[in-house]
DNA sequence: GTGAAAGCGCTAACAG
DNA sequence: CTGTTAGCGCTTTCAC
């Protein structure tokens, strides 16, 4: 099976290459007879032209990398998903990268920044520590979704996301309100400024609010993942069964924290009370349905795409969107 | 921030752009002083070197597309990611190309090849149907991963896949030889010669077998999506409460079976015992933990970019690879 | 409205 | 071991 180049559509249609480069491109200052022409060649032989050859003339190009840290978690993927929909006409402006939670996204922007000429970047599920000082000198529009950069050392980069301390607090408040006070947070490091270590501090808020001091003891490390947050479960709950809430900062980890309940013989939620934050499709079909934080996934991805693209055409400064979340009391919570 | 060419690293290396190209591919014919320096000045710029470039000049680069159909089915998503790590030493040989469930892998597929010049392909999660026939001249090595193309339309290409009869027959079997004897059966379209349809015909083989009728009405078509899944369970036990066991051919449609079953008063598996497919990580954490057939995803992805590259290296003839895979009854299935 | 020609950044002969 | 040079397929001035 032959494949054509624009050379072979242009002799096959009896015009030049810069005709059919023209018609490729949809622009205007070609006759519609042509256009007709070399369109129903064009389709005769499925020609889509080569990609490498146009990005690498159009290195102003606007395309733009959407790198997705950790393909795993489901939410995130979910908002890439959702992002990628946002793509204006099939433009195939938004090219994502899906890079392992353990890969560095700078390093990945970086490199996506000379290996394809992006021209815009959209961090979801990034971290923002000090790694991000090797893009100190880029001065592309960026946009993270998920995690605020307002005073972070990425505050020059725009920010769509969920007001994480203000939803913290929400939803441990609730936990309290409830009557619940020896309550387990299965979290993450609370270094930074990122949205794990705001989310620590809606926590104390809410603490702090309801009068009822907080136990550091009860604050327990975890990565996100099923097995990490069941096994760090298992162990905090043969360790401290008074406890009579969880919550936890992903609905993952949440899942996680269920079954090793469920395996220590705790029900849940009549001896715990469990919390997730995200808002993920799976949460609402598990036995209990999962309480959660719910985070407007569509609209992160409608503004993300949103602001990049203000930044991109009108060199609009850099915007902190934050969207509105919902703290959703399904069957976990008692 | 400048962005750096091939020259320009040339020029502060001073050397010439062969020189740097050849560092750039590890190329054995530079000296080691030569290569040290090249590399010195290329990793002072970040350089990375244009992938657009490269591409249009390596057109017949060993670059291998990977179509995944369904994003959102984490059986697949966990395949795919296991063949990317396949990629031998980071040669981004393997490019991974996600579309919704809804596309057209053909027509993708076709694209792709004009667009990005891919030397190979492989399908995850493709259904072998009529819409194949546009690959038709298309005669580039091809592996379908997870679906036998043996005796199908696609038989030219390669395969790697469980025996999917073989597999649904036990799995069902093992519900039959329990006392199960009315089953309802969660599958697609039985038309066709894909892996829903084989796993069809293994549900009645059991059944045969087993010297038991199988009731067609039993037979529940819907697509394998919580939502979907949950309504056409929701649906059927109203219908069938005398139904004491379910077999679903996805682990997603199973979990929404199960909450169905739930919200319906029928518990599981004491009055209801469900089966799932695939293995997928969330079954393992579910209450109760879900019985499936759990397929061997490292291995299927292993074999897969395994058979392919034989096939581009060695011009090996299309092998159909046929992966054991191992039904594990947990706490769904009493 | 259309075409000729000059590259985009890189690789691959082909010489030395 | 290293450099010179001719394109890969496409877009884009600049003429006509």
């Amino acid at each position: 099976m032959k494949i054509y180049t624009i050379r072979d559509i242009a002799q096959q249609a009896g015009v030049s290459v810069t005709t059919v480069s023209r018609v490729l491109n949809g622009r205007p200052d070609v006759s519609k007879e042509t256009q007709a022409k070399v369109r129903k060649v064009m389709a005769e032989c499925h020609f889509v032209g080569n990609a490498n050859a146009r990005g690498l003339k159009q290195a102003d190009q606007a395309i733009i990398a959407v790198i997705i840290r950790g393909r795993n978690n489901p939410f995130l993927a979910a908002l890439a998903e959702e992002m990628l929909l946002c793509d204006p006409a099939g433009k195939a402006a938004l090219v994502p990268e899906y890079i392992d939670e353990q890969d560095d996204e700078f390093l990945c922007a970086l490199n996506l920044l000379h290996r394809r000429r992006v021209a815009g970047l959209i961090f979801v599920g990034s971290r923002i520590d000090s790694r991000c000082e090797v893009l100190a000198d880029v001065n592309l529009p960026m946009v993270f979704a998920t995690v605020s950069t307002l005073n972070t050392p990425m505050e020059r980069a725009a920010s769509v996301s969920m007001d994480d301390r203000k939803m913290a607090c929400a939803a441990v408040g609730e936990l309290l309100r409830r009557g619940h006070e020896h309550i387990a947070v299965f979290g993450g490091s609370r270094s930074g400024q990122d949205s794990l270590a705001l989310r620590a501090l809606g926590v104390q808020d809410a603490f702090l609010n309801a009068g009822v001091p907080f136990e550091e003891d009860r604050y327990v490390l975890t990565r996100f993942t099923l097995q990490d947050a069941y096994s760090a479960a298992l162990n905090y709950f043969q360790r401290r069964p008074d406890t009579t809430a969880a919550f936890c900062m992903s609905d993952t980890a949440a899942l996680g924290v269920m079954r090793a309940l469920c395996d220590l013989n705790m029900r849940v939620p009549e001896d715990v009370s469990v919390m997730g934050v995200d808002g993920i499709e799976i949460g609402r079909y598990t036995t209990p349905r999962l309480s959660t934080i719910v985070q407007p996934v569509k609209e992160i991805a409608r503004q993300s795409v949103q602001v990049l693209s203000d930044m991109m055409k009108n060199h609009s400064p850099a915007r902190h969107v934050t969207v509105e979340a919902q703290v959703e009391m399904r069957e976990s919570v008692l």
